[in-house]
DNA sequence: CTTATACATTGACTTAAGTCAAAAAAAATA
DNA sequence: TATTTTTTTTGACTTAAGTCAATGTATAAG
């Protein structure tokens, strides 16, 4: 099979050379997961990282007790299980599908190999580290220092600027979002009720209107969200 | 000034040649710090990353109501701030030096020039961010899905191991333990007390002999301190 | 040595968010 | 469409850990 195509649009591979494409494209192992499938689990020997291809995958973490905090929600054209490409040997986290999805996989050695001979591929691999790195500062400082309602109208105003519009339609369902956010289902409803209650938003499923973004904005700033 | 000697041995520094070392050299630019004097502040723009020589650093967030949340005590030989050199041009949390410190600061430019000129260098960069990506899932798993009395005994026990001891001694106060375990000094005050009297260790300052290290670790992994 | 400043502990109380259980709603499958 | 299965919501209750205030204990400075 022939990944040109796919490899040569990738951010992380930009402005690599047609020569290190085609060596890519070579070394590249397409690999399918459906929905649900359990792609690696935290612990497991990696010799490899991968970028997907199509679909979504989430990297989370579980306790004992089974309760689950997803780190991160990978889309289309990201890498993901990087880490032990270059420190360690074994994935940090766990990883699943949340949709049907494509993926290349990449073997370390290959790519290694391909690091030492291009710095480019070798500095986007750096910003991307780097920026899951301000990506985990942030989760750190929401898990820490930040409630629940804050982190909630928080993430409500990063959709709706990222997708430019106030009615956002979430991607994820709501148990997965009470993961994301670092808490449970039921807090999550009880919080989305209030803010409904108090008239910050309307909620019809999976979509949400921003009615008062003057209030999120305090809210996700710091302000309390009572009764 | 020749920091020729202090640049060989650095970690990240490991594997190159002579004349990389010297060009470092003369690049680096010496910077001293008193005990609780900041480095950097969240959002403020960087042009390079520092190495610690010696001394002690505190990387940490800070709540809008001043509660500190510490991401990582930077030990000497360590880069930190290197963030914003490859992703970003902001610092993403605060820097302090928590003792008399002496560090030594890298352009951003001259270092991405050495990237490209040497891949060692690219993968020692890698690695590092690597594993502070790997830090910082466990952190997030403990914040998230772990109580204070179990990151406590993990991080007794890791101590322990690290030093190689039954009787450990803190290189921090137990307010910066605190600040590092996600709470705060009365709920670490609490803890260890309910420790001390269901003879798990002994507290004297700073001093924690550990006494029951199979009640540790069961408890590190998820068992209950009551009463 | 004494005073000042920071650090640590303790007690009483509050609170955010969790648990458990049940019902309602939505989505998937037969 | 009917019937499972999964997701979401709601209510009653519990709890871990926070706040506030006071006190005790070090450590540093005059």
């Amino acid at each position: 099979m022939d990944f040109k195509d796919s490899i040569r649009y990738i951010p992380l591979f930009k402005g690599l050379p047609d020569r290190q494409i085609e060596e890519l494209s070579r070394i590249a192992i397409r690999y399918s997961f459906l929905k649900d499938r359990i792609i690696f689990s935290e612990g497991d020997e990696a010799d490899g990282f991968y970028v997907l291809i199509s679909g979504r995958v989430k990297i989370y973490k579980l306790s004992k007790e089974g309760k689950e905090q997803i780190l991160h929600i990978v889309e289309a054209q990201e890498p993901f299980g990087e880490v032990p490409a270059f420190a360690g040997k074994r994935f940090p986290a766990h990883a699943e599908a949340i949709e049907d999805s494509i993926t290349l996989f990449f073997p370390r050695d290959a790519i290694v190999q391909l690091i030492k001979n291009d710095p480019s591929l070798a500095l986007n691999m750096l910003a991307l580290l780097s920026l899951r790195l301000r990506q985990f500062t942030v989760l750190v400082e929401d898990l820490s220092l930040k409630e629940v309602p804050q982190r909630l109208a928080a993430y409500i105003l990063l959709i709706g600027e990222r997708e430019k519009t106030d009615e956002i339609e979430l991607n994820i369902n709501k148990k997965q979002l009470a993961s994301l956010l670092g808490t449970i289902p039921e807090t999550m409803s009880r919080i989305l009720g209030k803010m409904v209650s108090k008239g910050l938003i309307d909620v019809q499923g999976r979509r949400i209107k921003l009615i008062d973004k003057k209030a999120l904005e305090e809210l996700a700033y710091g302000a309390k969200l009572d009764i």
